[in-house]
DNA sequence: TACACTACTGACTCGCCAGTCATTACCGAC
DNA sequence: GTCGGTAATGACTGGCGAGTCAGTAGTGTA
């Protein structure tokens, strides 16, 4: 109205990144409403583009929700790995800090809401729940596994359920960012403080492993009644 | 075909019986394939009764939507309140016990699917939200936050940030369920033994409360890294 | 400036599904 | 039995949204 400005182009033609922009879109709109509530125009729209142009990249709806999940997930096992095998101090130490940088490079990016489309969609896609817990569920748990075998092996920690362990370690990850994109999203009162539940966690957890101080702990059955009932 | 039977009715009339069966239809379709993926129709004939039927006793989809989780989440909090305050024992077996409890009469019942269609569809429907935080979310916060409380002044338990423990104590249940409503239904090799994470859990958390054996416990900071960074 | 190539657009189609309602089947009362 | 009231039905409608495609506009080349 004020400046004519130099005329912004009605169409913009960007073959490169629009891909790109197209995945960031769907994820953030799956996430928040759901894939099936979520119509495949806003996702266009969310990426400054039209319809037709999506279904030119994706040739459907669906093989862009697969895509998203895809795109989102690699990558994100490799590295962890490694700071593991390298890894020189207490596994206390490095514990704590994998938990971290977890939640510093996953948890509180947008690659968090993976994690939520996947529990809230998965039943309808079968063959990605398969995928899904090949490359991540199961790589992870047993990166962690490792790692408190670690901690076990080198006397650090107390003898525990290992993979049970795991499943306890990683879910308070879990529900903060199941929080972060469902109740905490939209309620007054239910939005959590991530890194002070966090470093409760950490805090609990550690506590929870170290070896008794007493000599008595060297061998004690680890579950609390015989596995019974309970 | 072979015997003609007493010519069982085309038709039933059930008036009684007919809310809560739909109800139930609707829980399990809506855990299952989510909300908006989830025909009325289905939830009508998975009920044994037409789509005309459910009309007739709820309005809307949505409407049915939130009576599912209305009428499965009354209840659920008054039962836990009382025995905590009747209770003699230790705080550790109070918490344990609290814990197993829940997973019998939650987390193993068809009621726990609530928590999955909470996380999944709230953000479309936010004044279930504010209910859904103000009748059960907070309520069990307080909960879990006056029991670790007693632990606490009765010596039984360290120190810790009470509110940030309570949900470190949450999310493995939280997680279980999730995981029975998505991958673990789904996927090979994602199913887990819920019984014993609970007990790694418990074993874990009641180790990690416990105070110091040695008198510095006393007073100890309980955030690791001042709180910074993270 | 003109042309060719291709990324982009949005009006259109067509099937699906929430919600309606005229009709039908059941059942208790008499 | 039969009659009146009401619970139940399912064909129908209207609207919405996935996916299409003929046309349009940006871009590089000569």
């Amino acid at each position: 109205m004020t400046t004519p400005e130099a005329a912004a182009p009605l169409r913009q033609r960007r073959k490169q990144t629009r891909p790109q922009e197209l995945l960031d879109a769907a994820l953030d709109l799956f996430v928040e409403k759901g894939f099936a509530a979520t119509r495949s125009e806003e996702v266009a729209a969310r990426a400054g583009a039209s319809k037709g142009t999506l279904y030119l990249y994706y040739p459907s709806k669906e093989e862009l929700l697969k895509e998203v999940i895809r795109h989102n997930v690699v990558n994100q096992i490799a590295e962890g790995v490694e700071i593991i095998r390298g890894f020189q101090g207490t596994s206390s130490e490095l514990l704590a800090m994998i938990i971290r940088l977890w939640w510093e490079r996953v948890g509180e990016t947008r690659a968090s809401g993976i994690l939520k489309l996947m529990m809230s969609e998965v039943r309808n896609f079968p063959e990605i729940a398969q995928f899904y817990v090949d490359e991540v569920t199961q790589p992870c748990d047993r990166m962690l596994g490792a790692l408190v075998q670690r901690g076990i092996d080198r006397g650090e920690f107390r003898q525990v359920a290992v993979e049970d362990v795991v499943h306890a370690l990683i879910a308070p990850l879990l529900f903060l960012v199941m929080n972060k994109h469902s109740l905490g999203a939209c309620a007054a009162g239910a939005k959590l403080d991530p890194i002070a539940v966090i470093e409760a966690h950490i805090d609990l957890v550690l506590h929870g492993l170290e070896p008794r101080t007493t000599a008595r702990a060297a061998k004690q059955s680890v579950r609390a009644p015989a596995r019974k009932r309970a």
